[in-house]
DNA sequence: TATGAATGAGTCTTCATTCAT
DNA sequence: TATGAATGAAGACTCATTCAT
């Protein structure tokens, strides 16, 4: 609960001033709390994005264990997981221009969370992709490149949006991010 | 030059640790000079990524002034865009980093030459689509969108795989991402 | 406490160094705290001064308000209230040259504290002036101007002895000062 | 010349600043001359200061040595001193300010031009009132006290006058000043 | 004599973290 | 578990002074 509380009050700030630029005291403050607070919930400052990242990362992989075993096409997963990669992070801007921003952040990279978040989740499109070219559902390509670029896509693009709060009106963006990797993967 | 020295040895640094991480005092030792002289080239520590930006926007317009005025095809134009701007960042790993890692740094987001990267270079984009489109040489496609997921597309496979430091080895990730992209928006 | 302890030992290195020349650090050592202390209790460097001169002041204030209200004659009024500035500044020589050094730094003068102490206290000498005016107790003469060649003149003297470390034998001083200062204004 | 070219602009300055907050690359600039020539004028930064104080203590020194041969009266002679310092104070107000100011400002008050302003000064009045007691002009009084009170009195008036912008309407204020002094030291 | 880029010691201030209550 | 005053290392930046030109 409290654990909840420090986090989101610190998404809101890291969404807005970064991770160097957001202080342990801003939080607590936001939190309506005392900073000894924090370290009793959280090993340090770091922890907090830590959690983030691996609360985030643990939603998509419960969603994915789900859809693996689906049969439906495999295109057809990677829409739906994209879906529900976008619904996430539209309920919650903040949240996702934390995930997008700090997961690049070069002091934070060696933290589990942020590591798996940004290796896992490439990892399974790749998988996708394998399966979707034996299947001849997409054209040749290096899927574990095109992984990439897929991830970086939408981690770019989410950026963009999001940094100008339009991701409200993230139907249409959805709609055309999808199309672009469709039609950028899809053998015709 | 003085300050070509120190923006080099910034750099660096930056790419490995971050902006917030990176101390005048390490730019200073790395470029052997004083603390102060780095003061006496920029207005401040900011004003270094300021220039870095700055710099490389620069070559990128001046790139594009010619490109414009050639007469090929609309996506041969992006793509000789795309070998440019992939060439550029191949030739210094380390400053391909920064560009991408420090151009999403909320903290930084309100100077001049990192507005202009991020703001000018998916422009472009847009223009060529536009043009492309009424040319028939893409599909129906929103372009303004379309310039940012390109842009982020780029940016953030190149932010993977210099991360990797694998930039070296960046031929066939350039060929694969410009196939990415041309099959993305290219009309069947 | 806490507060009081830091200003205290600011007061006698303020005293024997001026505003510029005594460091944060020189102040923590010499009150045997960490320097953070000092800004957990005061905003900065000048919230220091600014505490310092608002509570003479307000010392002063208070008195004031008492003395205002008794029906003694005007003059003697203003001597008592010579009386009792003294007796403040001999308590202290170090806060006497300090209240005297600083109040006329140009960079501090901004200090609502400082403020208060230079305009208010020869304000209540004017009211005064004016009063013992009217009363036939002093001289015709220009209130305000006097008043503030009384405020200077005091200020000055304070200066010019607490300098030489001999306010200890202030009594000697107080009584010229005061029988400079009381020809100088009655009538004949 | 180039030295009283610097001492004028760094007059203006530390006026405005104060001594601490006036940086030698202000007064290069605002002189129009280089940082390092101040050096080669100056000995250093200080030097300055010393040179303004000794020049001005110099021209008190010599209108006092025709002052002291002179046949008037003794409170004319001091009248007379009076009205020559503050004329000289009233042609340049940055100069009164700068005077005032860094006069009591501890980390100056090793430098020689200072101390002979602010020590020689009251010395002279000091003469003055002796001879002026023991010819009966004035009341018994402490010629030495009454002297520094008398040139804290000028001091504080001007700093306090001075500040306001206002010395340019000096002549009320001499009057009045002067008039006081008088009173607070005649015979009745 | 004049220049001004370079110097680096020294400033104020911040802030993650601790620990006695 | 929660608190928040205290800590002090570390950071950005300044500025008097120097010296090669």
């Amino acid at each position: 609960m409290k654990k909840d509380l420090i986090a989101d009050s610190a998404i809101v700030l890291l969404a807005e001033k970064g991770y160097a630029n957001t202080t342990t005291r801003m939080i607590s403050e936001s939190a309506e709390i005392a900073v000894g607070t924090i370290y009793t919930n959280f090993k340090n400052k770091e922890g907090i994005l830590d959690y983030i990242f691996q609360t985030e990362y643990d939603k998509r992989e419960a969603y994915l264990k789900v859809l693996l075993t689906s049969n439906s096409a495999y295109l057809e997963k990677l829409n739906r997981f994209l879906d529900f990669h976008f619904s996430e992070l539209s309920k919650n801007e903040k949240l996702a221009l934390v995930l997008i921003q700090e997961s690049s952040n070069p002091e934070l990279s060696h933290l589990a969370g942020i590591q798996n978040f940004i290796q896992q989740i490439p990892d399974f499109f790749k998988t996708i992709l394998v399966e979707a070219m034996a299947n001849g559902e997409v054209r040749p390509l290096d899927p574990e490149l095109t992984a990439e670029i897929i991830f970086s896509t939408i981690r770019g693009t989410v950026l963009n949006v999001a940094g100008k709060n339009a991701l409200s009106d993230s139907e249409s963006i959805q709609k055309e991010l999808k199309s672009f990797i469709t039609h950028a993967v899809q053998k015709r």
